[in-house]
DNA sequence: GGCATGACTCCCA
DNA sequence: CTGGGAGCCATGC
């Protein structure tokens, strides 16, 4: 477990529903832009034991790409019942992104 | 340590 | 808009 992690669990937990993040900005906000690929690992492997609202995090196109075909379905189904209208596994990213306000202090910095 | 892999991203045709 | 190629970095064998 990383500080990287935990930001990112933070960050990811502190999308409200009905929004979006991508990976690269979650990567970014977390301290390591070129951390996308990082992020989508943390997902993959703290998403079951943790309360992570995973499908609010997609790709910088603003499409669900999950290995996992079961996966992108049950995102899809998720992100409708929030109210973010998913068309061909592709979402506005213009009017769902979130821009989240990073105001939490690193006291170990 | 080297090599392959991936829920990514950026750039160009 | 779609497709191909290169870059980046943690993880696993």
């Amino acid at each position: 477990m990383t500080h990287f992690t935990e930001r990112v669990v933070q960050i990811i937990q502190s999308i409200p529903a009905g929004k979006v993040m991508t990976y690269g900005q979650i990567a970014t906000l977390a301290g390591n832009r070129r951390g996308a690929r990082q992020v989508a690992r943390i997902l993959h492997s703290m998403s079951k034991k943790h309360q992570l609202p995973w499908h609010r995090v997609i790709n910088a196109k603003g499409e669900i790409v999950i290995s996992d075909t079961e996966g992108t379905l049950t995102q899809k189904e998720l992100l409708l019942q929030e109210g973010v209208l998913v068309l061909g596994n592709k979402i506005r990213l213009e009017d769902y992104r979130y821009y989240p306000t990073v105001n939490w202090v690193p006291e170990d910095m």
